[in-house]
DNA sequence: GAAGAGGTAGACAGATCTGTCTAGTGACTG
DNA sequence: CAGTCACTAGACAGATCTGTCTACCTCTTC
């Protein structure tokens, strides 16, 4: 009942069960938006998927702007509560920890729903001056490079939010090569360079 | 009259001295695709920008669809002619032409123009199952990459194709934390992670 | 000077977009 | 039983989308 969640970060089945109308909404449109791109799916696709009402869509949101921007929160909600989860379960310490970062990414990598970070995705087909999407995603960023740079610190990095952010570097690196190329072994790659980022690291540990 | 490109790669200034209609779509598209988002801009919007009329384009190109990848052919060619030509510019080993990349990129993203990379943003705003946009990226990436991989097999890599892959991580992350956070500073983040890559290459040399 | 190439201006068709609105349904509550 | 709440179905408005078409203009070349 009380399991960690095994399965990766993005919406899974069509949410059986009922889910209230709203919740229905943002796991169509996460699911759309997320495969599709954003502005390739029109509103209308959202409320059939997701078996509403176009009102009920404007009543809950009030605009597809809005929507988009319930999606990665909930988005980002989900992939942060899995992916901390995923490097604080199970024995070791810190570096061990700091080690996990990529297996889980790779795990993620295999999905056959895997379509890339939706946070990147959206401010790249979004006008680069608009600013509230890059808010929405900087904080996604930050809740995720403050949990590893802890661990760094922990590990006893001589400057953890370097390496915290460079260890960001190859992360968001892994994603988009894992989404171009769709070769989960982006992530093995990624692991073998964080190991020279670690190399250092041990050496004065 | 023969200098090197200084400047790097995007669309400049709206091509003086009257360009051919079809190389005006192209830059037009250039700048507004990457600046907006590609399916965020119509073809009426680019034919004003470029100055000619509508029925030049579906001649040209026969369908915004093809315009977008004669976008990313043009756009992708600029980028390696400027980035491979900043590589091997100037005095250097290998070791020092690999040095060379994340400056490079730094001047590319201090740019008032820079939106990000158009092939990782046009993957991201697409649908994922298409392969059109992917193949053109993997040939783009291929090619920046082979010349980083025989660079590292020059500087004495044991695994050249692997170190080039890895810069490359470093590279595409770089890219998109810099458009995500508007901070050129992310190349010299990448720069020192890449040194960590590079010492055990030094230790063998 | 006729023919053709390459381009312009812009109307048009038909689809699709966001967002609003009306009318009605069913469940729960005082 | 009346009222409210959450929702559905779908018509509708008005804008915008891709792509086509006609008519015209201006060079160059034979």
């Amino acid at each position: 009942m009380d399991t960690i969640a095994v399965s990766p970060p993005l919406a899974g089945e069509p949410a059986a069960g009922e889910a209230p109308a709203r919740e229905r909404l943002i796991e169509a449109a996460s699911r759309l938006f997320c495969r599709y791109g954003i502005n390739a799916v029109g509103v209308d696709t959202v409320v059939a998927e997701a078996g509403t009402a176009k009102a009920t869509l404007y009543k809950a949101f009030g605009s597809k702007e809005k929507l988009v921007e319930a999606v990665l929160e909930r988005e980002g909600r989900q992939w942060r509560d899995w992916f901390l989860a995923g490097l604080d379960a199970g024995e070791g310490g810190a570096v061990e920890r700091l080690r996990r970062i990529f297996p889980l990414l790779g795990d993620w990598f295999a999905q056959d729903r895997f379509y890339g970070c939706p946070f990147i995705n959206a401010i790249g087909e979004h006008d680069k001056a608009e600013d509230r999407l890059r808010a929405i995603t900087i904080a996604h960023k930050k809740a995720v490079l403050g949990r590893i740079e802890s661990l760094a610190m922990e590990a006893g990095a001589h400057d953890p939010n370097r390496l915290a952010h460079q260890l960001g570097l190859l992360i968001d690196g892994a994603i988009v090569v894992a989404m171009i190329s769709r070769d989960p072994g982006a992530a093995r790659l990624a692991a073998e360079a964080a190991e020279s980022l670690f190399a250092a690291l041990e050496r004065s540990a």
